[in-house]
DNA sequence: CTGTTTATCTTGACGATGTCAACATATTTT
DNA sequence: AAAATATGTTGACATCGTCAAGATAAACAG
């Protein structure tokens, strides 16, 4: 209903407008080049407008982590549930999937999720979320492997997507890899080394 | 020779100096913190003084990783002759704990390495010693899985320690995990699943 | 040894940034 | 309707990277 106003001088929902102005700065130029002044510009809002709404910068990028962790830990549990009916390590298998999926998907609220750009320490709800996905995953990983081991068996599942999904979205992997092959080749080697003893 | 004099106008080591100056910056606060000014000014010089030697910032922070890069296939190689009587596993291993002590020894370097504050494309130097680094890596794997493999192998390995080395940097590990044990356990698991058929 | 050229460093400037304070305008509450 | 509050705008400040112009020392020519 607010989609013809000329100019009001207030603008109404200047505060999901900056996120989405946010956003889309972030797909279209790199991390360090989105500053608050041009987030301001793309909302067509003078340069000091946020500071109403976003204290900071910082605050700004910390709602947009925020968020991402919400649809990445839904799309974790989400892809699991798809594969309730099969074997624990399928189930695994396709919450990896998912996570470098979403990765790709979303690689600016991923680099804001996992880069130290918001600190985690500020925002309780974030550190909620973070350690969600955590057990989320351990979880997975100790249907396989048992609790005992549950705690090292993520890390290395963590630890290879996490290194992954930076890899493809610094574009530092060699440039001869399918990704896709890659995604199903390591995946199914991360099980495996799971799966083994010792 | 010239460590006492007062003021000369003329420096005479201001390169090394701000290679310095940075690097000690660079393990005091954070990477976004660093700015050409802040490097000068530890160094005792004015703010345009660094125009002399590095045409920009990213210039100088390049320089860094390109040396950076150089300890690091040597700590790789080092590491792997050190085992060079040993099973092709164990000599990945090796090169494995090496990749990871050089992260948490090289904090500042490895993250100009492997980030993308520093563009690789600018640099031939850089990019071959990247590859470098790939490919020594990639014999490791063949050694253990035969060439047909050792892409894909690679990638698992390569994937894990980054993802390990970026968790730790950026504090996001688990807090209850101890590295030590955590690095042993890792890349037991990920060389057992390089071992692993299919 | 003297004069000139060259490399290095300083100073001052420009536009851009994040953030703050002061002011303007609209909305809500009283 | 008046007062209080929320939400914009404008202007300022310090800091940043970078450039251009001047200052100073070193290297070099004769």
């Amino acid at each position: 209903m607010a989609e013809d106003d000329k100019k009001p001088y207030h603008h109404g929902e200047l505060r999901a407008a900056l996120l989405a102005a946010a956003e889309a700065a972030l797909v279209e130029m790199p991390l360090e080049a989105v500053s608050l002044r041009e987030i301001a510009r793309r909302a067509g809002v003078s340069h000091a407008a946020p500071k109403h709404h976003f204290s900071t910068l910082g605050g700004l990028f910390a709602e947009i982590a925020a968020s991402g962790f919400e649809r990445f830990v839904a799309a974790l549990d989400g892809a699991a549930d798809r594969q309730s009916d099969q074997s624990p390590a399928a189930r695994l298998r396709a919450m990896a999937r998912a996570y470098l999926r979403f990765a790709a998907g979303n690689r600016a609220a991923y680099a804001l999720m996992f880069g130290k750009r918001v600190e985690m320490e500020r925002s309780p709800q974030l550190t909620a979320a973070h350690i969600a996905a955590w057990s989320q995953l351990e979880t997975a990983v100790a249907a396989i492997v048992g609790r005992e081991r549950a705690v090292n068996g993520s890390l290395l599942v963590w630890s290879c997507c996490h290194g992954m999904a930076m890899l493809m979205l610094e574009s530092q992997m060699p440039p001869h890899i399918d990704p896709q092959i890659a995604i199903e080749s390591v995946t199914r080697m991360v099980i495996a080394g799971l799966q083994s003893d010792t």
